[in-house]
DNA sequence: AATGTTAATTTGTCTTACAAATTAAAAACA
DNA sequence: TGTTTTTAATTTGTAAGACAAATTAACATT
């Protein structure tokens, strides 16, 4: 028996072993959206595991939405059209993790977000539709009712940012400027509860929306620079 | 009987709903990284359902790398300190997805990697450390070994912008910026194959590092859009 | 012809059992 | 007594089989 090329011992998990070789198969294109793949039973006889073992490897493709399933005849497993929605809840999710654990600190965060956004707005101010703006309108006339509480005024400052991001008219910048931005809610939330003015933003806000009406790059990026700055100001103050 | 407030049947995966629940344990803080979850069995009472319906919501955990198992009377399930490089993976992958699945179109991937790129070169001319540069200095010498495969040559090149990803000091706006560079790769490479200087890439490379070296940000910008038009011309010739 | 019923198929869940890994304690030995 | 080996206990990993629930299609009934 010679020394050499012993065969390397893969005792990693069965179940990871299987998902990441349909995760490849998915990602290498060999299966497209919706696909179906084969039943649970013949996946167990195909990789010769047990069913259990094949369903915890569904549930990992299943927990980054590759795949979706359905009971029946029709039924079965099907690859998912992974939407942008999707993975931006998850993108969220896993950057609030890593904010909460101080991964980063509050200046990177709040450099990142300035400059994702001044990057939108320039974008946004020309390729803003008329649409884009009646959304902001609508969020603004939500943030001046002074009985919201600080939550739904927050929510509703979220979704605000979010439409510029939108606005921008680049998917892919708005999908990451989002997801910064909204990892960034639950600190801003403290701080609005504490310190914010709420007639000071929404005023920032009905010149932002004049600013974007009027195409005007500058006006609208000098808002946000002046919103990040009080940001900024407020989370120096307290932390 | 009134009519009035059904309440929601909710006849959701069981095991989806399990794990939310953790998830939102782990989230929300109450269970910190490095702490212990009780022993499958324990859950499987206290959640009332069967030990491999709480093994299919471990699995999402685990899919999400929010915990980790061992065996043995020390072992059990961990909750993980989630990683930037955990997160930069399946944002890498979960990019790659949508690239490939057209949900992105070509524009806006080189519009926002151009963006992120500059961002981060203005941010690195200050900011870059030796380390950084020496980096980049051992990458350029990689790339101009005329035996190099295509392939190597592209991960060289994608290691030399993590690096300037790096060097901007700022880890968020590093991490997103890497991961949309690196969905690139595939699409990057082919182009490499058939149409991209290498001679070119690396004088390019080689005068970036310059620029950097001598903290000239406008110089470093500068060939930051070069390259990127250079991309564009070849993939607007291309595709 | 419309409608209700039944059967077949597929995922969802439960139960029980054993395997493998790992540690701690107990036992054997020097 | 100190060291090593063995054994037992604990916990996750895997397996097999069974039944439940959902859904569709074919069938039967009125």
């Amino acid at each position: 028996m010679t020394t050499s090329a012993f065969e390397p011992i893969k005792r990693d998990n069965l179940s990871r072993q299987i998902a990441d070789q349909l995760r490849r198969a998915i990602v290498d294109g060999e299966l497209r959206a919706d696909d179906r793949l084969p039943t649970e039973d013949e996946l167990a006889l195909r990789f010769s595991v047990s069913r259990p073992t094949i369903r915890e490897a569904l549930k990992i493709l299943a927990a980054q939405n590759l795949i979706r399933s359905k009971r029946g005849p029709t039924g079965g497993t099907f690859i998912n059209c992974p939407s942008v929605n999707d993975l931006s809840e998850s993108l969220t999710c896993a950057t609030t993790l890593l904010v909460g654990m101080d991964a980063f600190n509050m200046d990177e965060i709040l450099q990142a977000r300035e400059l994702l956004e001044l990057q939108c707005c320039r974008l946004a101010a020309p390729n803003r539709t008329e649409a884009h703006l009646e959304r902001m309108r609508q969020q603004l006339a939500i943030q001046r009712d002074s009985s919201l509480s600080a939550e739904d005024f927050c929510a509703s400052d979220v979704a605000l940012h979010r439409t510029l991001a939108d606005a921008s008219g680049n998917r892919l910048l708005g999908f990451v400027m989002f997801s910064v931005i909204e990892a960034l809610q639950p600190v801003t939330n403290m701080v609005a509860h504490r310190f914010r003015d709420r007639a000071l933003v929404s005023t920032q806000h009905q010149r932002l929306i004049e600013a974007l009406e009027q195409q005007d790059a500058d006006g609208a990026c000098a808002i946000v620079t002046e919103q990040i700055r009080d940001l900024r100001q407020h989370l120096g103050a307290d932390c």
